[in-house]
DNA sequence: TTGTAAGCGTTATCAA
DNA sequence: TTGATAACGCTTACAA
């Protein structure tokens, strides 16, 4: 805790609490000879003004928080996140607003948004979406959300989640794949994939769409679905699931880049040879996918954009501009070589 | 903002502030009656206690930051951030804390570091070390160093960066290599690599070791250095100039796996054949390295449990306990085969 | 140009 | 079991 005040520095200076803090933000209201005085009184007594206590004065914090999903180890393992914190972070720099991560706490949403010092919010891909929502309201603070369900009110940012999916799974579809494991990203609360909110629903539509295209859907036998943490680890022990199963499929769909290439490094640890015994593809397009053996079949989704975009509506919502807007950027399918005709 | 206050439900309670606040943070002190009708009431009226004020009356903030030597978009294009604050994130959750991201302001790190509403901070390689050291001794709380050089009365972590680069430019020099690019991380300020600190400078005085083994030393002929941001675009960057010099090396040895890769990018843009044509050799081991193509041999270093011990420091210190330990974690060579033999 | 004093919303001390 | 009341350290009308 910083010792020294303003109002030692008052006392010493021979003045005012008030001459004190103009002396930091005011100087202009000061006679150059006072300013000067207190400054190098401040200096020489190493004076750092109290930052929690400018906030109680003013009402700001000076910082945004971003509300992920789970918590931070489980979430930084996905290189999704540091793409989009780029973006974030990108307007932070410019606005001088700094970053809190707000991860559950004790898995509880309500505690992390209560407890965060912040002016503001981004929601990262809710999962307990109406609840948080209500504790969201209640706490008063502007948010936007990022790859949930929009909703009346609160600004949003999605991507086409339902078009790159669907794209995705025509694509393994018509290079002639019939046995096909999804795996999609593993949620708080267990639930049938009917039940799915949000981005998760969104991707399961589109792979559903396509499925129905050819008269197939997702019937547990020859299209199955798995659920995996989105990370490397998580994919890798989705694929052992799936080599353990009598029927195995020739194309893995992923809801995620780092499943399918930690399914992908399972696979070729186990000796399967890609994509020729077994195809992959995946979601996000991160750095990663591109430098894969083989190259990765994914779905290209702008993270740093929606990070720069969802930050930006914040900053417009804490100025008292803007209402409701809802972004819906492109998603696209990005076709390498980890999917071979069948 | 938080419109209700302890106040305000005092009021509709008919009770005072001491007895609300009881109510949240000990409710034995109260009668069950009571402290159930106040969190009722509270409950009722959307009532969230405001992090802020809490914070200015019990001296705490829960939050602790970590201070970042380039701005956030930057430091967030180096997938070392991720791993790093993986291990930080974990210590994190389990203390309940929110974790800060820290940048430079407008270049400053003195405010950086007077503005953050934390109760810590951890420094991360940073540049302008000694005038930073001073800011935050004034800033008066606890603070854990990584990637600095050791400081008096400052718990710190470091990993064997000399022993790391010596090894792997030893590995280099055995290959047969005599031309030899070395690309630094760009400081902020500008210096001569006579006068690195930190971190840079142990990697390069490790260079330095293992060249003078063969009686080499970077000459600005055969060894030569240059200076990256540690990015991929900055390892493509340097890749440009590399190849724009009438004299090519047969190596480079990159201070940063990101900025290999970059390089291998750009150099494999541009129809070099790798490693037949050109050797490359990083530091860190990130994800990428072991599938970027050829996979990169590199030095690892042990990102995210530098993020535990360094966060475990910090939270031993904020409790009181313990003296400034300094941590020298081992880094190792990793062989891949983006080294071949001239 | 400078000072007084009233907040900001909690927690904590001490009485009652 | 409860309640006044004083911190906490700063900002900011409003006065002088």
């Amino acid at each position: 805790m910083p010792r020294v005040t303003i109002s030692e520095i008052a006392r010493r200076a021979g003045v005012s609490k008030t001459a004190v803090s103009f002396a930091f933000n005011n100087p202009s209201r000061l006679s150059e000879a006072t300013a000067k005085n207190i400054l190098a009184i401040a200096e020489e007594l190493g004076f750092v003004p109290n930052p929690v206590a400018r906030s109680m004065s003013t009402g700001r914090t000076g910082a945004i928080g971003v509300l992920v999903p789970q918590p931070l180890p489980e979430v930084f393992r996905n290189p999704f996140l540091p793409a989009f914190l780029e973006g974030v972070g990108e307007i932070c720099t410019k606005a001088r607003l700094s970053l809190m991560l707000a991860p559950p706490i004790e898995g509880s949403m309500r505690r992390a948004i209560d407890n965060a010092a912040v002016d503001g919010f981004l929601t990262l891909g809710l999962e307990e979406f109406k609840s948080t929502m209500v504790v969201l309201r209640q706490r008063g603070v502007p948010y936007v959300t990022v790859d949930s369900d929009p909703i009346e009110g609160a600004p949003g940012v999605n991507v086409d989640d339902e078009g790159g999916a669907c794209s995705v799974m025509r694509h393994v579809l018509a290079a002639g794949h019939r046995e096909i494991v999804i795996i999609a990203i593993r949620s708080g609360k267990q639930a049938h994939f009917r039940e799915y909110v949000g981005t998760l629903r969104n991707r399961i539509n589109g792979y559903l769409a396509a499925l129905d295209e050819i008269g197939a859907t997702i019937d547990g036998r020859k299209v199955r679905l798995l659920e995996s943490p989105a990370t490397e680890q998580g994919g890798r022990e989705a694929m052992i699931r799936v080599m353990k199963a009598t029927r195995k499929p020739t194309a893995i769909v992923a809801m995620s880049d780092i499943i399918a290439i930690g399914a992908m490094r399972e696979a070729i640890d186990r000796g399967v040879d890609l994509p020729k015994d077994m195809s992959f593809a995946g979601f996000d397009d991160v750095p990663l996918a591109a430098w894969a053996r083989p190259p990765l079949t994914t779905v290209a989704q702008p993270a740093c954009r929606k990070g720069q975009l969802a930050a930006e509506l914040l900053l417009q919502r804490l100025e008292g501009k803007s209402d409701a807007v809802h972004y819906l950027l492109p998603a696209e399918l990005v076709v390498r070589s980890s999917v071979a005709a069948r």
